[in-house]
RNA sequence: GGCGGCGUAGCUCAGUUGGUUAGAGCAGCGGAAUCAUAAUCCGCGUGUCGGAGGUUCGAGUCCUCCCGCCGCUACCA
């Protein structure tokens, strides 16, 4: 496909714009949430890292809304306290699963809270969010807005008992809160009263012509997404953003200036910070001006990554506000339009033993806690392999022991140790290798096409397809190394032997990058005992930012300029010195793991209820 | 209710514009090998492709209806 000349490469190079969606602070996340977003999102960047795109990954914690108001008051401190705590617990997480972000921040940073503030402005402004009085639920208790889901009554439909405020669960009819019979808070029983308040909307009908014609020329995305957001588009109706809390981005119109009961809806913001963290990014480097090379360069390319219950905010209303910002406001300065999503990579959900996730009921595995007793490798693995990309998947315990040790350690693990053992052993080095087989060359052609397919498949967003080819040809190369049987020629014709575990050496070189996107941490070790020094893909690091006002937020982000990995065959020298070799996958027990995490859950269960 | 999805070998699933005898991995059975974390390699799969109709020369793949499961339904994120 791509022909790879030095002077071909400096001039392809594409800036991509990773967009992560941005973990909510109000708990630890589970590995229902990085199976949506956090991997699927790094392997698309290290991959195009690799192949040597200019990669631009952002996200942070969101970290306002009601949500986080309700768990902060539940444990008596302040929401900024509970978004701080979760904040540093998930950057621990996203940083031990090896989660590559140029920058991972939050949304209660000035730089944020400016970028938000334009963006609101500028579409006032131009007259896409107007004013508009509503009937509001508030909580007498706290005065606070009381959104529609924390209110529960009984349905005048059907009578069930225990209706949401905008929906019955019994029996499924749509309702508005004020229709409840009965209304109550869920948050503390209190009846909620109902009274008019002026709130800001969006004005989506004012788009829906551009975002109708747009998204019909999307054909590259998922076609659930695509008919999902089609669907949307037909029915908008202008969409209030600002919410009756303290809590949030202040409004940025004089008339609210000192006021402290109106802010910003959490939404509005949290997907500006796809913006705001790019311009935190090029600031902190010394580059103010470098986030416009990706978001104001057309040839720039915008791939978002998420969970499907985020679609509507992606391929509808950030779209209609990166519309509607045209060429900004403030931040924008009139340097050109900002760039809309090229791609919306949307997946499904991850169960868990076959029931939904839920941290109240302990149906939940925590990334923390399934990382204090296994490797980020294996779980990478297998939440590409069988997680929910195209349709909801179940996790168990007992097909995770499964996947680890019979298809990621027995094909590709033992491929490794096998080979490098041998050579290690007998040899110490790399072999020199004398005249090559039609079976060594075919081997060896196998993997190189490998980076075509394999890359065309990342590219394309279909990551399990694109880990089941590498494993394939993993198993070729097992293949191979068994017909071959350089044990067998150790004694009678050494050098044979040493050309056919050259070759397996410089397969499974090849397979430590087509495999380095999805297993960063393994494709690092074998890296090195194959004898090559320093990094293949470039590590990730929490560091601290100041901001212009002294103030200090950590941020995960990397340098992974000076990797040294490429998506190109294996250059592997002959002589290298190969490192004592030690496995890169422990083998599980799967009575043990199975019985001991399925005994885990229940105490979780027990102790939720 | 509306929208969308799923239902394919014992299990988990691939099958992107309809086209040769419907595939993979795992489990199972037989064999080879023993370098390797008992990890590998070779051989063995007739399953009403949820059910019923229809379109077509031809449908797992399109249309209609039905059954079962699930998700979303935008002021929780």
């Amino acid at each position: 496909m791509e022909h790879e000349s030095a002077a071909g490469e400096a001039e392809g190079r594409t800036r991509i714009l990773v967009a992560v969606a941005w973990p909510y602070a109000s708990g630890p996340r589970h590995i229902g949430h990085v199976a949506g977003f956090g991997v699927p999102s790094d392997i698309f960047a290290r991959y195009h890292r690799l192949k040597g795109n200019d990669v631009l990954m952002v996200s942070g914690t969101d970290e306002h809304g009601t949500p986080i108001m309700v768990a902060a008051d539940r444990e008596g401190v302040s929401p900024a306290q509970l978004a701080q705590r979760f904040n540093g617990l998930i950057r621990e997480d996203l940083e031990r699963l090896g989660l590559s972000y140029d920058i991972f921040t939050r949304t209660t940073t000035r730089n944020h809270y400016r970028v938000t503030q334009d963006v609101f402005k500028t579409l006032y402004d131009k007259g896409f969010i107007v004013r508009q009085t509503m009937l509001g639920a508030f909580s007498e208790s706290t005065g606070r807005t009381l959104p529609d889901r924390y209110i529960e009554g009984t349905c005048p439909n059907c009578g069930f008992s225990e209706a949401r405020g905008d929906q019955c669960d019994h029996c499924g009819r749509q309702l508005d809160p004020t229709d409840l019979l009965e209304p109550r808070s869920r948050i503390d029983g209190s009846r909620p009263v109902f009274r008019e308040t002026e709130h800001f909307f969006l004005d989506l009908p004012a788009f829906s012509e551009r975002l109708s014609e747009w998204i019909g020329a999307q054909e590259h995305w998922r076609p659930n997404v695509r008919a999902f957001s089609a669907n949307l588009v037909d029915e908008l109706r202008p969409r209030a953003i600002t919410r009756d809390l303290d809590w949030g981005v202040p409004i940025p119109l004089e008339a609210y200036d000192g006021l402290d009961d109106k802010r910003i809806y959490v939404w509005f913001d949290a997907v500006i910070g796809y913006l705001s963290a790019a311009v935190e990014w090029a600031r902190n480097r010394g580059t103010p001006d470098a986030w416009r090379e990706w978001w104001q360069d057309p040839s720039a390319r915008h791939y978002y990554f998420m969970g499907k219950d985020n679609i509507v905010f992606h391929a509808v209303i950030w779209p209609s506000m990166l519309m509607g910002y045209g060429q900004g406001g403030e931040v924008g300065a009139d340097r050109g339009e900002l760039g809309l999503p090229h791609d919306i990579v949307s997946s499904e959900f991850l169960t868990m033993e076959g029931k939904k996730f839920s941290s109240s009921r302990g149906v939940a595995i925590y990334v923390n806690d399934f990382l204090s007793r296994y490797d980020p490798d294996p779980l990478r693995y297998f939440l590409t392999v069988a997680g929910p990309e195209s349709q909801d998947t179940d996790f168990t315990w007992a097909e995770f022991v499964r996947r680890n040790n019979d298809e990621l350690l027995a094909n590709w693990g033992n491929l490794v140790n096998r080979t490098l053992a041998s050579a290690y052993k007998n040899f110490g080095a790399v072999p020199e290798p004398g005249v090559l087989t039609d079976d060594d060359e075919a081997l060896l052609q196998a993997v190189e096409a490998g980076f075509a397919t394999v890359g065309s498949l990342i590219e394309a967003a279909r990551f399990r397809a694109a880990l089941v080819e590498a494993m394939q040809i993993a198993a070729r190369a097992n293949q191979y190394v068994s017909e071959q049987a350089p044990w067998a020629k150790l004694e009678a014709d050494r050098a044979r032997a040493g050309t056919i575990l050259s070759v397996t050496l410089r397969a499974i070189d090849g397979l430590k990058v087509l495999l380095a996107p999805v297993l960063p941490f393994t494709s690092q070790l074998l890296h090195e005992l194959l004898g090559y020094e320093g990094q293949l893909s470039g590590r990730v690091v929490s560091r601290d930012e100041v901001e212009e006002d002294g103030s200090a937020h950590a941020v995960l982000g990397g340098d992974y300029g000076a990797a040294t990995g490429r998506w190109e065959p294996s250059q592997l020298p002959a002589g290298q010195r190969l490192q004592q070799p030690r496995p890169l996958y422990r083998k599980l027990d799967a009575d043990e793991v199975v019985a001991g995490e399925l005994a885990r859950m229940e105490r979780a269960a027990a102790d939720g209820c």
